[in-house]
DNA sequence: CTTGACCCTCACGTTACGTCATGGTTTATC
DNA sequence: GATAAACCATGACGTAACGTGAGGGTCAAG
C-alpha cells in the first residue's frame, strides 16, 4: 500500500521511445486519442503495453496524413482490427513510394528540359504534386481504413468460435515443430511445402497476406537478427531453410507476383 | 494603352494547374515567396513562367516539409540555383522513399510478431519513426540545399566566360546530330560511346548527375511520349539507340552502380 | 536537507492555411 | 446595353497540432 508500484512508460520514456514530444502525449491525453494506461496517486501519466501498440497506430495513421480526430474515430470503431490496419498501413505506405517515385519522374524530366532537350508542357511540372492531392482526398475517405475489409476480418474470425480458435493458435505451435522435422526432405520437397501452405493458412486466419508480405515474412526470418535467433535455437539451418521452402512455395503459387 | 494586354495565369488557373489553392497563393504572395509576375490595373495576379517554375521548387520544398520562410531564405540566397537544387530534391526525395521502406518492414515485424511468431523490442515498433524525426532535423540543416554544393556548381558556371558558355550551349545542340550520324556503328561500338561521353560531359556543365540520372534520362528518352517523339523526328530508332547507348556506357563506367 | 530531473496544469503563440463576408471585374448570352 | 455567372480583390476570424514558457509539486541521489 505505502509502496505501490508504478508500472509503465512515464511520458519521457514513451516520448523517447517513440520519437514524440511530451507536449503530444499531453495532447493526445486531453483529446482523447491516447489515454494513460492508469495515473499515479502523484498525478503522473503511466503508459502499460497496450497503449505502446496503439501509439504506433498513431504514428501510421499520422504518416498517411490522417486528422488526429479522425484517427480516434477509426480507432473507435468496434470493428478496429490492429493486425488488419496494419496491412493496410502497408498498402497505403506502398501507395506513397509510388507517387514518391512520379516526383522523381518529374524531376527528371524537368532537369532534361532545362538543359534544353525537350519541351514539357506546364502541366507535367506538376506531375506529382496534382495525384497527392487526389492521394490526400482517397486517404481521408474512410474505405481504405475501412469497415469492408475490416468488419470481413473480424466477422472470419469471430465466425471461428472459441473451440475453433483456440485450436487455430494450436496449429501455428507446430507448424514449426513440424518443418524442423521435414527438413531432411529439402526445402521444395512435396512435404515441405505443404506444411509452408499449412503456414500460409495460419496466417489467413489472422488477415489476408499479400505475396509480398509472404516473400518479406520469408526473408526476414532468415535475415532479421531477432528472426534468425529465434529459429536457430532450435536448428542453425532453419532460417534459411525457412526463407528457401517460403520463397519456392511463392513462386510456384504466385508465378507473376 | 486602352487594350493594355494581361498575360499569365490568374490565380484560379495557376491554382488548377498546380493542384493548390487560391488562398495559398494569396498567402504566399503576402509573405513574399510567390509574388505574381505583374499585377493589373483590376487588381488581378498574373503569374509568368518564371513564376510557374518557382511554384514548382516551393512545392519540392514544402514536400520536404521545410517551413515556407525557411523556403523564402533558401530561394533569397544569391547562389540558388534551380537546377542544383532539383538534383538536391532528387536525393532527399529518395532519402524519403528508404525512410518509408523502413515502415513497412517494422510493419512486417509487428505482423509476425502480433501472430506469435517472435518477440520483439518495443524500441522496434517505432523503427522508421525516430529515424523520420532525425531525417527531418537533417533536412532542416542547410547543408541539403546547401551553400557548398550550390556554390560550387554557380563557380563553376561563372568560371567559364561568356565565350566557354556560348559554346557549351552550341555543344548540346551539336551532340544530338553527331548521334544521329554515328547511328551505323552500333549502340556500344566506341564511336557511339565516345558521344555518350560527350552527353555526360554536357549535363556535368550544368550538374552532376549521379548514375541513377543518367539511367532514368536513357530510360525517359525512349519511355516517355515527349522526349520520343522528340527525338523519333529526327530518326525513328533514336530514342530506343540513345537508351541502348546511355545503358551500355552506364554499365562500363559505373559498374556497381 | 539540497539539488536536479521529472512530473503536472495552464495558457498564450505559431504556422499554414480554410472559410466566409463584402464588393468590384470579366465574360458570355440574350 | 442588360443580366447572370464566374472570377477577382481585401479583410478577418477560425482551425489543427502542437511549441514554449510559467509556476509549482514529486522523485531520486548525494
Amino acid at each position: 500500500m505505502l509502496t505501490e508500484t508504478k508500472t509503465g512508460y512515464t511520458v519521457k520514456q514513451l516520448a523517447d521511445l517513440a520519437g514524440v514530444s511530451i507536449r503530444t502525449l499531453h495532447y493526445y491525453d486531453e483529446i482523447g486519442l491516447l489515454k494513460p494506461s492508469s495515473v499515479g496517486d502523484n498525478g503522473y501519466r503511466y503508459y502499460e503495453e497496450e497503449a505502446v501498440y496503439r501509439l504506433q497506430q498513431i504514428l501510421f495513421f499520422r504518416e498517411m496524413e490522417l486528422g488526429l480526430l479522425q484517427i480516434k474515430d477509426i480507432m473507435e470503431q468496434p470493428e478496429f482490427d490492429l493486425m488488419m490496419t496494419l496491412v493496410t498501413h502497408r498498402q497505403a505506405l506502398q501507395d506513397k513510394i509510388a507517387r514518391l517515385q512520379t516526383l522523381i519522374h518529374t524531376i527528371d524530366q524537368t532537369l532534361a528540359h532545362l538543359t534544353g532537350e525537350v519541351d514539357m508542357t506546364k502541366k507535367k511540372l506538376f506531375e506529382g504534386f496534382t495525384e497527392e492531392e487526389q492521394e490526400r482526398y482517397a486517404q481521408e475517405a474512410s474505405e481504405k481504413y475501412g469497415a469492408a475489409t475490416v468488419q470481413a476480418s473480424m466477422q472470419l474470425w469471430k465466425s471461428y468460435g472459441k473451440d475453433k480458435q483456440a485450436a487455430i493458435m494450436q496449429e501455428g505451435k507446430v507448424i514449426y515443430q513440424d518443418m524442423l522435422a521435414a527438413m531432411g526432405q529439402g526445402a521444395t520437397s512435396a512435404g515441405v511445402q505443404a506444411i509452408v501452405a499449412r503456414w500460409h493458412q495460419h496466417l489467413r486466419y489472422f488477415y489476408e497476406p499479400t505475396p509480398e508480405i509472404l516473400r518479406g515474412l520469408g526473408h526476414h526470418y532468415n535475415d532479421d537478427p531477432a528472426f534468425h535467433a529465434n529459429f536457430a535455437d532450435l536448428h542453425p539451418d532453419l532460417p534459411a531453410f525457412l526463407e528457401q521452402a517460403i520463397m519456392h512455395y511463392c513462386d510456384v503459387q504466385f508465378p507473376s507476383a
